[in-house]
DNA sequence: ACCTGAACACCGTTCAAGT
DNA sequence: ACCTGAACACCGTTCAAGT
C-alpha cells in the first residue's frame, strides 16, 4: 500500500531508454523488473540491476517494495495478467478448462524463471486470483463437489507450474538432455530393467502429448475420486480415519 | 578463525569435531553439506559454509565437486537414501505404491530445504534411479502400459516432490498461514464468490487428507487414461493440436 | 522528509602463488 | 602436483549523511 498515484506526476518525461528520471513508484519498479526477467533472463532481474535500470541505486527500491520476495509475488502476477482466462472458441468445459491451463503454461514458460518464480511464491495476487475463480467455476460447471474443486485447482496448476518449471530449468541448460538424460540413458539394463526399457520415455521430449496426457489424467480422477469423508451426515463418530476410503475399485484394464 | 589447534599433533585425526584435518573426499563434502543442511537450515549450505564447516578454504571444495549444483544433486540423493522402497506389511501393490510415496514425501519434508533442492534438480542419482525402478514395478503390477508408467511416475513425483515443497516454504514463515491464508480469507464475496466460499479450504492445513485424495485422483487416471496415441501405427492425420513445433535443435555440445 | 551512496555481511568461482 | 588464500564480481539489506 501507500501506493503513490501514478498520475500525480507533474509531466511526461522522456519515458524509454533516456537517463532522464521519472518519478518512481511501484508499478514502473515491478515493469522494470518483468522487463529484465523477460530481455536478460531470471539472473539479472535482481534488486540491483532493476535499481540500476531505473538509473538508482539500490537502496531507492525499498521505498516502493518490502523486499525482493515481494517484488518477485508482484512480478508474478504482473505476468499472469496475460493468462487468458476463458475461450470463447471452446464452448464444452473441459475444452475450456484445458484452454485456461494451456494459457497459464505458456505464459510460466514464456520467460525463462517465470515458472520457478510461481513455484516459490504462492501467487494470490489478482491476476492469480482471476484464474483460480475461473477454474473453481469451470469444475463447478464439471459437477465437481466444492471442496473437491478447490484442492483440484490446487493439484492442477500444482501440476502445470511444476512442467513449466521442469521444462524451463532444461531450457536453461545448453544442452536440451544434458546430465539427466546422460545418466538415464546410461542405466543398466541388469540393476534396473523396467527404467532401461523406458528410458527413452521418462525423458522423452514431447511435452504436449504428456501435458495433455496428464491433464487428462487429472480431469478422471478428479470427476471420479470423491473426498475421504463422503457428503453425508455423518454419525456420532468423529471425523475420521486419515487412510483413504476403502478402493473400491474393480481393476480396470487398459 | 583459522583456531590454529594447540594440541596439533601429528597424532591419529580424530575424526569428529575436532579440527585435525582428515583427508577430504567428495563423500566427506556430501556428508557435510548434508549435516549443515540438517542442522541449520538450507541458507547454511553453501559452499562458503561447507568448507569452513571442513576446516578449509571455498576454492578446496571444487576439487570434489564442479560447481554447488553439483553438490545440491549429491546432497539430495544421499537424503533419498533414506527412502523405503518397499514396505513388507502391505501386500496390494496400491498400498506399497502409497506407501512409498508417503516415505519420498516424508524424507524430502524432514529437512528444510530439501524439496526445493529435489524440484531444481532432475534426480537421477543412484537413490532416485532406485525409487523410479520401484514405481515402474509397482505400475506394472498394477497393470499399467508401459509408457504411461513412465510418465506417471514422472507425475507422480513432481506431485509429491511440489506438495513437499510447498508445504516446506510454508514452514519457513513464521506464521504458518502467513500471507496466502490472509490474501486468500480477505477475497471479497462479490467479486470472487467462488474463491470466497472455499477459502478455508483452498488453503486447508490437513495435509494428510489431501495427499490421500490427490494420490488416489492421480491413481485412477492413471489407471483408466490411456496415452493420446494409440499404440498402432498412426494414420497420416496428427492426434492433436500440438502445440509449438520444437526447435529440433540438435547442436552437438561440448 | 525524502532519497540514496556507501557500507555490511554475505555469495560462487577463478587464479596465481606457495608448498 | 596439489592445495588454498586472496581476489573478483556479484548479491540483499541497512543506515547515516546529504539534500
Amino acid at each position: 500500500m501507500s501506493a503513490r498515484n501514478p498520475f500525480q506526476a507533474p509531466q511526461v518525461k522522456s519515458r524509454r531508454g533516456g537517463p532522464a528520471k521519472e518519478p518512481l513508484s511501484r508499478d514502473a519498479v515491478v515493469d522494470a523488473a518483468l522487463d529484465l526477467l523477460t530481455r536478460e533472463g531470471p539472473a539479472n532481474m535482481s534488486l540491483r540491476k532493476v535499481a540500476a535500470a531505473l538509473d538508482t541505486g539500490p537502496a531507492t527500491l525499498y521505498a516502493y517494495v518490502e523486499d525482493v520476495e515481494e517484488l518477485q509475488a508482484l512480478v508474478l502476477d504482473r505476468a499472469l495478467g496475460e493468462v487468458k482466462t476463458f475461450d470463447r472458441a471452446a464452448h464444452d468445459w473441459r475444452h475450456r478448462l484445458a484452454s485456461l491451463l494451456e494459457s497459464y503454461f505458456n505464459v510460466l514458460s514464456s520467460r525463462e524463471g517465470l515458472a520457478q518464480l510461481a513455484i516459490n511464491a504462492i501467487a494470490v495476487g489478482p491476476n492469480a486470483l482471476r484464474i483460480i475463480e475461473a477454474l473453481l467455476g469451470l469444475l463447478d460447471e464439471g459437477g465437481v463437489e466444492r471442496t473437491a474443486g478447490a484442492w483440484a485447482v490446487d493439484l492442477l496448476l500444482l501440476y502445470a507450474t511444476a512442467v513449466a518449471a521442469e521444462q524451463s530449468q532444461r531450457a536453461g541448460n545448453p544442452n536440451p538432455l544434458a546430465p539427466a538424460a546422460l545418466a538415464l540413458s546410461a542405466v543398466s539394463a541388469s540393476s534396473h530393467p523396467r527404467i532401461h526399457a523406458v528410458r527413452e520415455q521418462l525423458v522423452s521430449g514431447d511435452g504436449a502429448a504428456r501435458f495433455h496426457w496428464a491433464l487428462e489424467v487429472l480431469l478422471r480422477g478428479i470427476l471420479e475420486t470423491p473426498r475421504a469423508q463422503p457428503p453425508r451426515p455423518a454419525p456420532a463418530r468423529r471425523a475420521g480415519p486419515a487412510k483413504p476410503a476403502r478402493p473400491t475399485r474393480r481393476h480396470p484394464r487398459r
